[in-house]
RNA sequence: GGGCCUGUAGCUUAGUCAGGUAGAGCACCGGGCUUUUAACCCGGUGGCCGGGGGUUCGAAUCCCCCCGGGCCCGCCA
């Protein structure tokens, strides 16, 4: 059984609607990182529909989280506004300075992220958790934590291990400043916190209104009771020991709810790169990525791997295998005695790809583009219109008629790659332009006669792909050299290989004066 | 120090929750096709399932111990 079916089994015996939440602070630039957050929540969410369960997916954007510090790409000039939440902070501009404050900062990196889910499928219904605050939806929990603030104390000092003053408070009011930092809290009477600044400046907080907020462990157990949380994976940060789930659970049962199951995923990696992180520049981030990886294919990278398993995201060669094995997946036969041990594989993999669907409920066959990745990243490197891809493909009996959809997408994906620095370079087509010594010691006397002969026929030859065809064919009868030996010797000259794609393709798309000069020097 | 994940063929791994004779892909080797698209088709080699102990008629799977690898524990997914 894949994973996101497992957990919508579980989650069928709380008997309640389904509410499954992903929450992100929206600090800085999204990576891909944020991407399983997401999936793992949205697959989930997806897996209790198709079990017939009710269901609504959320992503609670910690907008109400403050800035904790100047981050490298932002100008001094934020400095003012550390210890305030991100939905009251402008956006910065391209050189990190604050701009106007029309777009908050909180939306300036939300918004483009949004735009990235779309296009993978993915359309949760957003919660700006400073709303929660200002619609008075977190006054009740407030107040609760405030009077059974003893308690929390305890809970938080005996499960994380971490000794919280004897005056604190689960509450932090806003300053003059709109800042967080640096206040403290004298008095309270609902809906009222009293508090005085650094500075002596002394003023109060309504708790009904985003005056302030609940530190972090707090925070989350609340909004599991105001939204109903059923569901909420977490990164392995929060999942340590005594981390905030840790404590999230029994102050959620405190506060009166029913808290989610602890459910903790494994981070994604870049291949060989350890951790993600914007500010050692360890980042790739989902438009990115999507510009690179059709959707199915990036949600097949999230869906293939178990929820505790971490993900080595791989913009090179790996892409290739991933790729090939989501088409491999699709035409699998099931043949044979049905063992238990196939029955869950084969449910297992048939998950995967229901969950790799950008549209919920489509066909995954409707996905299927018919090429492998590796052909595909060699007809977009030899063949610049794609209409000549299509008429290749079609000659080699990879599609019959028009081009799928699946297929168009693939290759304006492919396209991207190959021009990005992702691309492998072992499966970069590399044009000579000039013949090196250990290259020439490898064409035989044969091959470099036969060259001559050719470059001779194609230099009078018309430049189609037709009659290139015939000027090799007619230049092998007339060199005595065995096909075999005759086009590795042309992939020599040409490539430094001694395998490529079809010459004439290749011949054709370099050029008459490009191949001309590259077979003169033989 | 506390904790999580992980160790299965050269590589990537499925199978571990619900114990029943180890599956796959890549790579490699061989064959087919051969006026060769790195394509495509067929076949094959290769595993004391990290080590040890226990439970069991039976363990990759459950329990205990050990070893190796990765990671988290102010904020970060």
């Amino acid at each position: 059984m894949h994973w996101a079916d497992f957990r919508a089994q579980r989650l069928r015996d709380r008997g309640t609607p389904q509410v499954i939440v992903s929450g992100i602070t929206p600090s800085g630039e999204f990576h891909i990182g944020h991407l399983r957050e997401i999936l793992t929540a949205e697959m989930i969410h997806r897996a209790c529909l198709d079990a017939g369960l009710e269901s609504r997916y959320v992503f609670i954007v910690d907008s109400m989280d403050p800035l904790r510090r100047v981050y490298d790409f932002l100008s001094e000039d934020y400095e003012q506004f550390i210890g305030v939440p991100l939905a009251y902070i402008p956006a910065p501009n391209t050189d990190g300075t604050p701009s106007n404050g029309e777009t908050s900062y909180a939306e300036h990196f939300l918004n483009p992220f949004l735009e990235a889910l779309k296009e993978i499928g993915v359309f949760p219904e957003i919660v700006m958790n400073h709303e929660t605050y200002e619609n008075g939806q977190f006054s009740e929990k407030i107040d609760l934590a405030i009077r059974k603030r003893e308690e929390i104390r305890e809970i938080i000092m005996r499960v994380s291990g971490r000794e919280l003053p004897e005056d604190w408070f689960p509450y932090s009011p806003r300053g003059p400043n709109g800042s967080m930092d640096g206040i403290t809290v004298t008095s309270y009477e609902y809906p009222h916190v009293f508090w005085v600044d650094e500075n002596g400046v002394s003023g109060e907080s309504d708790i009904r209104r985003a005056d302030g907020k609940m530190p972090w462990r707090l925070d989350w157990a609340a909004r599991w009771i105001i939204h109903g949380v059923t569901c909420e994976p977490a990164g392995k940060d929060h999942g340590a020991a005594g981390g905030s789930y840790d404590t999230g659970i029994p102050i959620c049962e405190l506060l009166g709810g029913s808290p989610p199951d602890k459910i903790v995923y494994e981070w994604i990696q870049l291949k060989g790169m350890g951790p993600m992180s914007s500010s050692s520049g360890v980042t790739i981030g989902p438009m990115e990525a999507l510009s690179l990886v059709p959707p199915e294919i990036l949600r097949y990278v999230i869906a293939r791997s178990k929820i505790g398993r971490h993900i080595e995201f791989d913009t090179g060669g790996a892409l290739f295998e991933m790729a090939d094995e989501y088409e491999r997946l699709l035409t699998m036969p099931d043949e044979g005695e049905i063992t238990k041990r196939m029955r869950t594989r084969i449910d297992t993999r048939e998950g995967a790809l229901r969950m790799s669907q950008v549209v919920r409920g489509s066909d995954p066959l409707e996905s299927f583009a018919g090429v492998s990745f590796r052909h595909l990243a060699m007809l977009a490197q030899i063949k610049s219109s794609d209409e000549e891809v299509w008429q290749s493909l079609r000659k080699s009996n990879h599609i019959s008629g028009e081009p799928s959809r699946s297929i168009i997408s693939r290759l304006s994906k492919m396209r991207s790659w190959v021009e990005s620095e992702h691309f492998p370079e072992t499966a970069r087509i590399n044009i000579q332009t000039e013949i090196d010594e250990k290259t020439r010691s490898e064409i035989s006397d044969n091959q470099a006669s036969f060259l001559r002969e050719l470059s001779a026929n194609l230099g009078s030859c018309e430049w189609s792909e037709n009659s290139i065809t015939d000027a090799i064919r007619n230049s092998i009868k007339n060199s005595e050299i065995t096909g075999k030996d005759a086009f590795s010797g042309i992939y020599l000259a040409i490539l430094g290989a001694k395998h490529g794609p079809r010459a004439s393709s290749l011949i054709a798309e370099i050029g008459k004066d490009d191949v001309l000069a590259i077979l003169s020097v033989i």
